[in-house]
DNA sequence: GTTCTCACA
DNA sequence: TGTGAGAA
């Protein structure tokens, strides 16, 4: 019950965390290698805060919304408690409006190959069904 | 259980 | 952007 004094001494095994958030321990250890997330050492093991687990949560976040990692890691490195994450919010809403023109025209194409495909469906069927009924007779 | 490294797609 | 294997 009083394992954990305050909230803020915490600490996550990365198991913990993987499990929590639906990816592997790999992956965990992967953005560590890429900067993304720096938990704390208990020897060799890896113990992550609540703070890490906040940019774990927005790690994944931003994937979902279709940023890079290293993307990600500018984002996350512009956080600065002086300005109360103003300069990260503006950077944020600066990615957020770009990625939005992005997946609009990933959606037009996407809407193009799909039209291709289905008027391809069709001029198949029929030349099909033509070679078919050469062959039956 | 967790770590690291190497190879691999 | 991750995974699998193997050794420690």
């Amino acid at each position: 019950m009083e394992t954990h004094p305050k909230d803020s001494n915490r600490t996550y095994s990365i198991r913990q965390l993987s499990k929590e958030f639906d990816v592997t321990a790999r992956a965990l250890r992967f953005y560590e290698d890429k900067g993304l997330i720096s938990p704390q050492r208990k020897g060799q093991t890896r113990l992550y805060s609540p703070r890490d687990r906040a940019r774990l949560q927005l790690i994944l976040r931003g994937k979902r919304l279709g940023f890079s990692l290293v993307e990600i890691h500018e984002i996350l490195d512009l956080y600065t408690p002086k300005d109360h994450g103003a300069a990260q919010m503006r950077a944020t809403l600066h990615k957020y409006r770009g990625q939005i023109e992005t997946l609009k025209r990933q959606r037009e194409d996407i809407d193009a190959a799909i039209k291709d495909m289905v008027e391809g469906c069709v001029w198949l069927e029929g030349q099909i069904n033509e070679l078919e009924s050469e062959t039956s007779n």
